[in-house]
DNA sequence: TCGATTTTTGTAATCGATTACATCTTGTCA
DNA sequence: TGACAAGATGTAATCGATTACAAAAATCGA
């Protein structure tokens, strides 16, 4: 019974209040709408109405009039990696404050789910999209970017595209992986990469690899491990790396899972943390701060990522001419932790 | 310049196709919908109309139509929590297979963000609401019920509501929980607790009492610390654990991210696990298995928590009459690993 | 008090689809 | 071949808001 009443009031339209209030339905769309148009008597007259019937607009014809839905895609990669869900946050806090929401679109890792959030798109859902995978989304012949609907990338930018992104300086952070390492004694390293053709691990990887050049080691010095940002990824590199017969001593996972992984492995193989290995994630999140030891890291700043690409939709979505191709690049920060120390050859030396 | 023609693509409306098929916009809406209704000539015609106009309806107008918008939303406490990422996994994949969109409305632990995910409601937004936080959002004197939209409780049973759901067996895991450690030979354990008042963390509490009384401790040999599911809450219960003079022997958390920030400042403070001390956690997320030693847990369905109540909402999305307060209790998996071990008495004695 | 100006309100068109109903085809069978 | 049923298509109403434009009311100065 209650059920039936609630029922009822679900279905109070616009007309219904201005029956109630005595107005046009003109009237009540502008006290909602834009209240300093109206009489502050009427303003009153209907505002009692709305309370009275419990009224609440419909989006949905909102939305068709206005041509516009208030709503933000966000493409993620997965939503099992907590680094999304941080930058999600950043996203979120800051479109609601500007009255926007957000649907977060997870691929799951698989691309084919592109297809959904392209036809999405295509049939005018959204006012903007947040892309943090990489790459347009497409399916069949059909791209995303048809929907002429402002596309932002956070986390990672898209090549040879003129879109805005705002992500964190992936090269030079792993460049300074690399020389923090090399500057504990290390010269044969290892590094745990992203998926190939990503455009993240494509920067990381280039940036370690610079890092270790300019600190003075060869190319060959550098093993690299083909991965993904996941844990599993992480432990397949050890199976790698303990049936090697020279191997690195400091290793850097191009993520923290996938360096969580790898310190786990090689623990588990009998090795210690930093004083057999030291080790090194990329990320940040919180977990590493839970494993022991501690993971030493490159920290992203997730929630400013989301907020900054945030704000960077917002504007695409309100003024018509945009730069349309800017960048932000903001940095990261080096957390010296548990996991990496002394080179053993260096140690020893030391400590004889 | 191809700017222009994305943005030319995007204004074709359904009675552009019409034109250029030279058929009625109705029977372009029946190609398009209801494929067998209409000749095979004339579907071709459309469909090649359709085609080269680059055609995609606008959904907007089409659920102000048919009073639906082939969306559900999701409400979760929080996406940081690895455990809502799992659910939401299966939530999505079961929506998507039946045309199913999904909003995800996180609360981010904060109760007043409820105020939104109920104006959206109220405004028609979804065809259905699951619930992942224990409680039906309001908002002032407003309830996310009055929208008269079918809801389903996920993870966490609503209290005093006709609302189906879709939960694990907390209870008798925890009394598991309580049993194993007790069978050790541990006869002093600790809890750390979720949020107290949330349904979940009592239904764990009291399994977790029940267990240890069935297995013959007085209530007083179960410490109970006032915690949260996150990491922290574990940290802050080690503090206290740590200036006991008779300190449990056998810790469970009642989440795993607590569990192991327990785990992490014992061990920080010298103990050994499971040596010193033994700790459970509940949850079974991926991360419980690469701290050291790996987290013995209680271990949820997660990925077919999501899936059930999926399921669950489509019926009710479906067909009016519904039991609507039916409810499943998925079981739970005792994952016996590195941090569950013989109490100290007990082991020492073995060892004489 | 009157007319001009500004504010407030109302009427009706509009957003872009779906669909009830009417109409026109097509097909079947005597 | 013609009558009738079944099938395909078209016309126009509809979903529930917003908003351009018109009309009415309030305000103001002389």
């Amino acid at each position: 019974m209650s059920r039936s009443r609630w029922r009822s009031v679900k279905e109070i339209r616009i007309a219904d209040v201005a029956r109630l209030a005595g107005v046009s339905t003109a009237t009540v769309s502008r006290v909602l709408a834009t209240p300093e148009q109206v009489r502050p008597k009427t303003h009153a007259l209907v505002m009692d109405a709305v309370r009275r019937s419990g009224y609440t607009p419909n989006s949905v014809a909102r939305n068709l009039r206005t041509r516009r839905t208030m709503t933000v895609l966000a493409v993620v990669p997965n939503l099992a990696n907590p680094v999304f869900a941080q930058i999600l946050r950043g996203i979120d806090d800051e479109l609601t404050q500007s009255g926007y929401g957000i649907v977060i679109g997870s691929l799951d890792n698989c691309q084919d789910r592109e297809a959904r959030y392209v036809d999405l798109t295509l049939s005018q859902q959204f006012d903007g999209v947040l892309l943090m995978n990489g790459r347009i989304p497409e399916s069949g012949r059909r791209s995303m970017s048809e929907a002429g609907v402002p596309m932002v990338a956070i986390c990672a930018a898209i090549p040879n595209a003129q879109i805005p992104s705002v992500v964190v300086q992936d090269r030079e952070g792993s460049r300074e992986a690399a020389r923090h390492l090399v500057g504990l004694g290390h010269r044969r390293l290892g590094y745990i990469s992203g998926p190939t053709g990503n455009v993240i691990e494509t920067e990381r990887f280039q940036g370690f690899l610079e890092g270790a050049q300019q600190a003075g080691l060869p190319r060959r010095a550098v093993t690299r491990w083909e991965g993904r940002f996941v844990f599993a990824a992480g432990e397949a590199a050890a199976a790698s790396f303990l049936q090697m017969k020279n191997r690195p001593t400091g290793v850097f996972g191009a993520s923290d899972e996938s360096a969580i992984g790898f310190l786990k492995a090689i623990r588990s193989a009998g090795l210690r943390v930093p004083n057999d290995v030291s080790v090194m994630g990329f990320d940040g999140i919180e977990f590493a701060s839970y494993v022991e030891p501690a993971l030493t890291t490159l920290q992203q700043p997730l929630y400013q990522l989301g907020q900054a690409g945030a704000r960077e939709i917002l504007r695409s979505m309100s003024s018509k001419p945009r730069p349309s191709d800017s960048q932000v690049r903001l940095p990261l920060q080096l957390l010296h932790r548990g996991t990496t120390g002394l080179a053993p050859s260096r140690r020893s030396s030391t400590l004889k």
